[in-house]
RNA sequence: GGCCCGGUGGUCAAGCGGUUAAGACACCGCCCUUUCACGGCGGUAACACGGGUUCGAUUCCCGUCCGGGUCACCA
């Protein structure tokens, strides 16, 4: 067989060579131990969380090691493809702090040397590549159809090995002019890799996550061009983690099967082989009709609401939160971490790929929350404002109205309890905020409280408006609380919580029944911060209204 | 079905042959406290199962079971 001829005749048009274009991505100039990763999703849908971690592992990799992440688009199947998909992964990202140092960075724009970045503008590199294996007599083309290898896989039902290879390659063997014949009547064809595999060897790869795993070796003479000329994901990995110089490929371990297929390649091609680490997918409970857990499954884009990632912006976490979450799933030390600083910005955490976990994790709302309500609580007010205005522009314009018409009162808002060594801890997410701080918006104020047990209405009325008579908006905490304790007596209550509860039956409650009538009044609702400060915000003409409504309604 | 990976409390997880088997979330109780919180203290709860190897296995080996992945001209 003429491999230089049946190369020529496989790709006419292509001229160039291997070598020039390794001389026009040279090896990139990185300090020792520099990592390159990146993330290479297909455009086929809108970021999801378990691309979201991907791309962060690969991102904190890059960065722990002072390389280079970039940003491939992985768009070879194109009837997969989705309209604006390649801004909404950018977009996405960009949501959650990762900027990739190169590779798309939007539609049709790229950023650094190694580009371009989008498969489907680089057939004629791949093409290059494909017939210098043919060329080595390492590729051949295959004219087999649909039917013809969906009667093999029927034939094969018995077979161990399935697959096209050995004697089931039946394109593997052609005769130049039997090549020339098929190409002649304008027949399609694909080019499949010349596997040079046995069966009975072994190989083992060294998971950066996993360790060592043995594997048959690759016997499949494996698609490397489809029809259209376009490569699968295989070669298409090989060409460019090569010609980009990636060191470290972090991906989902669903590609664990297939790197004997790689590792064949990259051999063939004469490249050297990356490392690999194979992350495990995040997971999430299944349960049937009634609500039992029976099992556990990838979290699903199609299935979980929480698997997108507008779930956790239109909830309101902020990128922060998210960000901490899945850190905490990557590298479970980084808790301890944060707890040892907390006011370390993310990038100096010590991210370390061989800590993650090789099983899947399952998505932990209730974990996300804490984590998130931490986060928060580290928060200025400015920044809780911002974060606020932010997310109601966009989900909530009734609430965005009040905020915006009146951002320093709303940042005395959320500075109540805010700051000092103690934060109070009640926001996860910026869509509790209505819930939580409504009552400071007399347009979302409602009082449908309900006293509690132990407090009669009467008592009820007689304490607030004992206390109005003698609240000031002026007063300072010691005044604030002064005054309510003098009240106690003459009302049947005690200041004291400890003579209270020494001796319960001697008075009608302590002096914490009634603040808490006084939040009641104030706010309707039984828990919120400081209620001093509240008072305070709220004005001596809010509040005064309040009461008198307050009164009225205990009548 | 073949091949591969995984299996420590409800969840996330430390652990690399000898530990009272960490810690975090959740849950429960107590304490602190002017309310609400925050915080502190304590509690319930785990090495899937069966064989080896070993003086000794959560840790190493084999088998079983369970969960997951993969066997495309999809990635």
């Amino acid at each position: 067989m003429d491999n230089l001829r049946l190369a020529r005749l496989l790709f006419p048009d292509i001229d160039k060579t291997p070598a020039d274009y390794e001389a026009l991505y040279p090896p990139r100039d990185l300090p020792e131990g520099a990592r390159v990763t990146r993330f290479a999703p297909s455009p086929t849908g809108f970021l999801h969380l378990g691309g979201l971690f991907a791309a962060m592992v690969a991102a904190r990799t890059a960065q722990a090691s002072k390389g280079v992440f970039y940003l491939r688009i992985e768009d070879t199947d194109k009837k997969r493809e989705v309209e604006g998909g390649i801004g909404g992964i950018i977009a996405g990202l960009a949501q959650f702090g990762i900027v990739p140092d190169e590779g798309r960075v939007s539609e049709a724009e790229d950023k650094g040397d190694y580009g371009p970045y989008r498969q489907s503008e680089r057939k004629e590199i791949y093409q290059t590549f494909a017939k210098h294996l043919v060329e080595e007599g390492l590729a051949y083309p295959c004219f087999c159809t649909e039917e013809d290898l969906s009667a093999m896989r029927e034939a094969q039902e018995n077979e161990p090995i399935k697959g096209y290879y050995g004697k089931w390659a039946t394109c593997r063997n052609l005769t130049l002019e039997e090549i020339e014949a098929a190409l002649a009547a304008g027949k399609p064809w694909t080019l499949r890799l010349r596997s040079q595999g046995d069966c009975e060897k072994k190989i083992i790869i060294d998971d950066f996550i996993r360790g060592k795993i043995e594997m048959p070796a690759n016997v499949q003479d494996v698609v490397l061009l489809k029809q259209d000329g376009i490569p699968t994901y295989h070669f298409a990995h090989c060409v460019d983690d090569h010609l980009m110089h990636s060191t470290h490929i972090v991906r989902g371990d669903e590609w664990i099967a297939s790197v004997p297929i790689h590792i064949e390649l990259f051999k063939a091609c004469g490249f050297k082989v990356p490392k690999y680490a194979h992350i495990a997918p995040i997971m999430k409970e299944e349960r049937d009709e009634s609500g039992n857990v029976c099992g556990k499954r990838k979290l699903s884009k199609r299935k979980d609401p929480e698997a997108s990632v507008t779930y956790y912006a239109q909830a309101g976490y902020p990128a922060e939160s998210v960000n901490e979450y899945l850190l905490t799933l990557a590298n479970s030390n980084f808790e301890d971490w944060r707890r040892a600083n907390p006011a370390a910005p993310l990038e100096q955490f010590p991210f370390n790929l061989k800590k993650m976990s090789a099983s899947g994790a399952l998505f932990d709302l209730a974990k996300l929350n804490d984590v998130s309500k931490n986060v928060i609580s580290r928060f200025s007010a400015e920044k809780v404002c911002a974060g606020v205005l932010a997310w109601a522009k966009d989900y909530d314009s009734a609430l965005y109205e009040l905020i915006a018409a009146d951002t320093d009162f709303a940042t005395q808002m959320f500075a109540i309890d805010r700051g000092g060594k103690k934060p109070r801890k009640d926001l996860a997410k910026w869509e509790e905020v209505k819930d939580y701080y409504a009552y400071f918006y007399r347009p979302l104020y409602q009082n449908d409280f309900a006293l509690p047990e132990n407090i009669s209405k009467e008592d009820a009325a007689a304490i607030v408006r004992a206390y109005k008579a003698v609240y000031s908006a002026a007063d300072d905490k010691d005044t604030w609380f002064t005054k309510i304790k003098e009240l106690c007596q003459a009302l049947g209550f005690t200041p004291n919580v400890k003579e209270y509860k020494q001796n319960p039956e001697a008075f009608k409650g302590h002096v914490g029944d009634v603040s808490g009538i006084i939040r009641l009044a104030a706010t309707g609702r039984r828990n919120t911060p400081d209620l001093c400060a509240i008072l305070a915000l709220l004005g001596e003409e809010e509040v005064g209204r309040r009461f008198d409504e307050w009164i009225e309604k205990m009548n």
